[in-house]
RNA sequence: GGCCCGAUAGCUCAGUUGGUAGAGCAGCGGAUUGAAAAUUCGCGUGUCGGCGGUUCAAAUCCGUCUCGGGCCA
């Protein structure tokens, strides 16, 4: 069975390309692994692939989930890996591409057994203040909550719904990927696409561009009812300012365009403790 | 031509009665175990427009020049 090649990067940085390029060097098969090409109705922000470059080979997890509804990493998990079984099975090598992290190593490294996100329970968390939290959290897990970054009020709230929905603490149940980093790395393959930033800030400016002269205004326009995660794209909210009148074009193009550097950066953060991933130059 | 206002970080600006300067944004670095294009932590990067003067000491006061903006001719 062929194993899947991984191909990762930050944004814009030409993964897709490199897919083509892959698939029929390898005889693959191309899975998304970016957590907004999931959804349907987000072609052009979300940069997915064209229907050009879809032809040249199958694509697979692109545009499969409506806008209104809200993924996340295990559901993706529980989207790709029948995928990947299927098309090794048939004899293809899966060229898993994509830029979300968390997704990535979801995929590579498998989830702790933890508990799903429950709605109910975030909305509540979500009214409680952070010293609350963290006050509660100390109390019921005082080792995950001396390793968690007690600012962000995400990890805090996560950590606390892990040990309430489980009824375990979430230290006992998380601490699985270090062990197996070593092992793995050996099987793993995949690339990480590098630029310098001057290159990659150009190409997100000029892509930027094409977005906005492509018909990304029209897409968000579109986008009713879409999910709380779906609002959180990259453009969206620019867009939607765009739309109400309450900024210029020019002004929107300026901070989609410096809000695609700040995620680049902190994918490239990301990739870089990915040491399995074979660095390669663009 | 005359008068007035402005010139401080890459950008927008703050800077008390003179004691060699600090915010936001941008940028850079980090974290990241089921929201991840999310969330979060850290870092000030500077001939204070130029030159001269007053002063122990000038971003700050005085003079002059340059460049913006405005008003009057």
């Amino acid at each position: 069975m062929p194993p899947p090649f991984y191909i990762c990067g930050p944004t814009a940085s030409g993964k897709s390309t490199l897919a083509l390029e892959m698939a029929a060097q390898l005889d693959g098969e191309i899975i998304n692994a970016d957590a907004f090409q999931l959804y349907r109705g987000l072609d052009i922000l979300s940069a997915a692939p064209s229907a050009e470059e879809r032809a040249q080979a199958p694509h697979h997890l692109y545009g499969v989930l409506e806008p209104g509804t809200a993924a996340d990493a295990g559901q993706y998990l529980r989207l790709a890996r029948p995928l990947i079984e299927n098309i090794q099975a048939r004899g293809k090598t899966p060229v898993v591409t994509g830029g979300s992290g968390l997704y990535l190593k979801f995929l590579t490294h498998g989830p702790a057994p933890l508990p799903t996100g429950d709605a109910t329970l975030r909305a509540e968390l979500e009214a409680t203040p952070l010293d609350a939290l963290v006050a509660r959290l100390r109390a019921l897990d005082p080792v995950e909550a001396a390793r968690t970054a007690l600012q962000n009020r995400r990890f805090v709230s996560r950590a606390l719904e892990i040990c309430l929905l489980s009824g375990h603490r979430a230290s006992d149940l998380r601490d699985r990927w270090e062990s197996q980093t070593a092992e793995l790395a050996a099987q793993l393959r995949g690339c990480v696409i590098q630029r310098t930033r001057p290159d990659l800030h150009a190409r997100i400016a000029c892509r930027t561009r094409a977005m906005l002269e492509g018909g990304a205004v029209a897409e968000v326009a579109a986008l009713t009812n879409a999910s709380a995660n779906c609002e959180k794209a990259i453009g969206v909210r620019q867009i939607r300012a765009l739309l109400a009148g309450e900024i210029d074009r020019t002004t929107c193009e300026n901070l989609i365009n410096a809000a695609t550097r700040q995620y680049a950066k902190r994918q490239e953060s990301w990739f870089r403790r990915e040491l399995w991933l074979r660095p390669v130059p663009r």
